[in-house]
RNA sequence: GAGAAUAUAGCUCAGUCGGUAGAGCAUCUGCCUUUUAAGCAGAGGGUCGAAGGUUCGAGUCCUUCUAUUCUCACCA
């Protein structure tokens, strides 16, 4: 870097400007490629990072990377003169560089540009990870990738210059939240943005990050979940609202969980879980075909096919296919007996809802590798869901497992406000308890439903979870361009 | 929170039994006007994650700490 520094002093006693204001381009690298056509020596302007040089006496060749490919550049000192060929030995891998001359194939085949006019606009002080690349029988070798993960996730940007994969992967993130927005806007439901600062957090189960306004002097919580706020707009009069909100849990880091996520909610007036089923298996394939031009994709080392329709298994059938015990209709000491014969340790303080949940946790979520909606979750472990009109106990709720890991929640909302007000200070009870995740009473969204919410589905989508999916990816770091770590 | 592994040059990695710190790429100098992991000749580059300890002597052995990775636990 030092010798950098020198170099930069170098090139502005020479009256170069290293950093200047603009350059004119015309081209993409990979667009020249495409387009090329033998004996036209199209005139074209690029730029890009240089990413590997072969300086010889007189001649050069080197590559530069723009933000679509690369592509060769010649430069011949006859052609740009001793000045211009002088400043470019001054050059450095990772320079950024303007090259303005004319298209053409090198004698090994490669389609080229030859240089007639070049200029530096940005010096690159650092030296970054060069991998160097061979193709062996057609497939591209690399060699010496810039591989540690600390570094890579600690300096994304020089993971995104050096590993052309994992820009691909982020650029795959960006289309599959657009095509589900077009998806939503499509059907008429309003995009809608909601606090993320909120005084009273809720809509899921989880502890939050806590903060503070200084003017109002009040505790204020980032959002573990929008769904409040959303529904609060569907008592409003919107049909169908959603978000592609910012999450906050403030729960520990693996390769499932980020600290902040994104999930998007969807609630659509009238409809119910059955409704949102359809819906989601329907937006789950177009998105992957969208995307991927594909309804097959590898997730957790599973082919996963996303064809419709997805299998749909209550979670108490499921239990009974993949443990052969029928748990219908049982009390919490007959279900806390069953868990024990599986070999389940449970704590002896969780009652029938979660020990049904711990059960499917550990004996079967795993196994459901295609998508299937697990249906129909006991009522205490749903407080916001309503209840099945025929089976009490039960609600009208689902999950879609992928890869034996969740990727949404769905229900068909509760809008009986007496009995949500019930269900919210039995959560009060809970938390009183010593549950810190049971839900908070919020009396505002109370006031709201009081005034009548329609019938409604809503739907969460983990973003980051269906990107993995999507992408192949293995870690949700691999889908986050700034994962949290702690602090070099 | 528990266990395992890792930490050596800008990057990717070797380093044997405890005895002067190594390679490839990158960098620098010279040569080279169609190269592509360019080539040839030479050179520089290190507080071996941090702090202690054992030892005549520690990259190597021991202890503690830090960070990361993986697995498990937690997380509907």
């Amino acid at each position: 870097m030092l010798r950098r520094l020198e170099e930069r002093q170098h090139i502005l006693d020479g009256g170069v400007n290293p950093y200047p204001n603009h350059f004119d381009v015309s081209h993409f690298s990979t667009d020249i490629i495409i387009n090329f056509q033998e004996d036209v020596h199209e005139p074209v302007s690029v730029a890009g990072r240089i990413m590997t040089i072969r300086k010889m006496g007189k001649a050069s060749f080197f590559h530069i990377q723009d933000s679509k490919g690369r592509i060769q550049i010649y430069l011949k000192k006859d052609d740009v003169g001793e000045a211009t060929y002088d400043t470019f030995k001054l050059l450095d891998i990772g320079d950024i560089v303007g090259v303005k001359g004319y298209t053409f194939k090198t004698r090994t085949g490669e389609i080229s540009i030859h240089a007639e006019k070049l200029k530096l606009l940005t010096k690159s002080l650092r030296p970054i990870p060069v991998a160097k690349e061979k193709e062996v029988d057609g497939e591209k070798v690399i060699f010496d990738a810039f591989s540690d993960k600390e570094l890579r996730y600690r300096q994304r940007y020089v993971d995104l210059i050096v590993n052309p994969e994992v820009k691909e992967t982020f650029i795959k993130r960006t289309a599959i939240v657009s095509f589900m927005r077009q998806f939503f806007s499509r059907q008429g439901w309003l995009e809608v943005e909601t606090p993320i600062l909120q005084p009273i957090y809720g809509g899921a189960a989880a502890r939050p990050f806590t903060t503070h306004h200084n003017a109002l002097d009040m505790q204020l919580y980032l959002r573990i979940a929008n769904e409040l706020y959303l529904k609060r707009l569907i008592v409003g009069g919107f049909d169908g609202v959603f978000e592609f909100a910012k999450d906050f849990r403030n729960e520990g880091i693996d390769r499932f969980h980020n600290p902040e996520f994104t999930q998007v909610e969807l609630y659509v007036a009238y409809k119910d879980y059955n409704w949102m089923m359809k819906l989601v298996e329907e937006l789950f394939y177009q998105t992957a075909l969208e995307v991927n031009q594909s309804d097959v994709t590898i997730f957790l080392g599973n082919e996963i096919n996303l064809k419709p329709p997805f299998r749909r298994l209550s979670i108490i059938d499921a239990i009974a296919e993949y443990t052969g015990k029928d748990i219908r209709g049982k009390s919490e000491e007959e279900l806390r007996f069953t868990a024990k014969d599986l070999g389940l340790e449970l704590d002896p303080k969780i009652s029938s809802g979660k020990i049904i949940d711990e059960i499917f946790g550990e004996f079967v979520e795993p196994k459901l590798i295609q998508p299937t909606f697990i249906t129909d979750y006991p009522t205490e472990m749903s407080p916001l869901a309503k209840e099945h009109p025929s089976q009490p106990g039960i609600v009208e709720r689902f999950e879609l497992i992928v890869g034996g890991k969740e990727v949404c929640n769905s229900f068909s909302e509760l809008n009986d406000p007496v009995i949500q007000r019930e269900r919210l200070e039995s959560q009060a009870r809970l938390r009183q308890r010593g549950d810190e995740e049971a839900m908070i009473i919020d009396e505002d969204f109370l006031r709201a439903i009081e005034y009548g919410m329609p019938p409604c589905a809503g739907l969460g989508i983990g973003i980051d979870r269906l990107v993995m999916l999507l992408t192949g990816q293995d870690s949700i770091r691999d889908v986050i361009f700034f994962p949290h770590l702690k602090p070099e």
